[in-house]
DNA sequence: TCTGGGGTCCTAGGACCC
DNA sequence: TCTGGGGTCCTAGGACCC
């Protein structure tokens, strides 16, 4: 038996729980995001592969996604649907004998001891259309990071096997970006030391990266050799904070308007802690100023409390050391978690 | 392309202390 | 006398991911 690592992933997941209850739909442009309103501030939470086809991708304005395609079918984003769809799905990877390690909606990592890692993965798609009629993508891979990157060559539907047989073969000459966590500014940096291609970035020599951080640095590489973490854990996440933001439809100026709806946020943050049973020990208030200057201000508390006063009160501190010369448009407020004894 | 909301982790500088 | 070095906490910002 040998040890493998699948990363299920959710084709289309946000669009295709939407379709499952408008059927009338399938074979449309599906946009969802925000409040379903293209005029409005927001972006897309996901399109449908057919809107895709028009350039339409996740995070683009809803704005930009309509004139991309005004025919487009604007759906609101219904979070509560997308969680119960989420949780059937994570319900049905735990009947399998495997370890399930959740990492949002639509994707979890699975853990087992087969001979025939394929097999599994077929099986899950099965079991997972049965029962919530929702395709998935499965990546096969011996790193978490090789199972993640896989499901990326597997979609749709499909299943991919990215192990270090095949790695350098299918990624030696993809730009950096092709890797989990290397974005585009870290490729630019990269660039800039000369390393543009997995394969370049895997031989480079570690002591030239330290310039990217103590930790980052020499981790960039260790991504590039498609090596990590080959633990898949079924341990609940302890969060380490919660948060709450509104962007505004129009930018704010009067400080009245703006400590009103920060008390608003910090309302909520108090509401999450409380629910979470855990105090907060340290509260923060960020505001995006125009055109899009994000600034934060943070505070330790005297004590760790779950005081809502407490916490909307430090909330105001932090806000009051903000210097109000731009108009605002989006304000947040967040609270952090005492570490658990032993840390997390 | 005029850029949401909810998260995580890393980095660096200054304060403060011994 | 104007000056070491290390550890830890606090804070702000950056990058990335879904």
């Amino acid at each position: 038996m040998g040890s493998w690592i699948l990363h299920v992933d959710l084709d289309q997941f946000i669009a295709a729980v939407e379709l499952l209850r408008r059927p009338e739909l399938a074979g449309r442009p599906v946009v969802v995001g925000g409040a379903g309103d293209p005029t409005l501030r927001s972006v897309v939470a996901t399109a449908s592969y057919e809107a895709r086809e028009y350039g339409i991708r996740s995070g683009m304005p809803m704005r930009t996604a309509a004139k991309r395609c005004p025919d487009a079918v604007f759906l609101p984003s219904d979070p509560a649907a997308y969680d119960d769809a989420s949780a059937e799905v994570m319900a049905t990877l735990r009947e399998f004998d495997v370890v399930v390690e959740v990492l949002g909606w639509d994707e979890a990592f699975v853990g087992a001891e087969t001979d025939d890692p394929e097999d599994l993965a077929g099986r899950i798609q099965d079991a997972v259309w049965n029962r919530t009629h929702l395709s998935c993508s499965v990546g096969v891979g011996d790193t978490k990071l090789r199972a993640k990157l896989a499901t990326g060559f597997a979609k749709p539907a499909g299943i991919y096997r990215l192990t270090r047989d095949n790695w350098f073969e299918v990624m030696a000459e993809r730009p950096t970006t092709a890797l989990w966590g290397i974005g585009t500014r870290t490729a630019r940096k990269l660039a800039d030391l000369g390393y543009t291609t997995v394969a370049e970035l895997a031989r480079a020599d570690p002591d030239d990266l330290l310039v990217l951080g103590p930790r980052m640095g020499p981790w960039y590489r260790t991504l590039a050799l498609g090596a990590g973490s080959t633990e898949v854990s079924a341990t609940p996440w302890v969060p380490r904070s919660h948060s709450r933001e509104t962007t505004f439809q129009h930018d704010l100026t009067d400080p009245d308007d703006l400590r009103r709806e920060l008390a608003a946020l910090a309302e909520r943050v108090a509401g999450d802690v409380a629910a979470e049973g855990r105090p907060a020990v340290r509260v923060g208030v960020k505001a995006r100023f125009a055109p899009f200057l994000t600034r934060t201000r943070s505070l330790t508390l005297p004590g760790p409390t779950s005081d809502g006063a407490a916490i909307a009160a430090a909330a105001l501190t932090a806000f009051e050391r903000f210097d109000l010369v731009r108009p605002v448009r989006l304000l947040g407020v967040w609270a952090e978690f005492e570490p658990p004894p032993g840390g997390y």
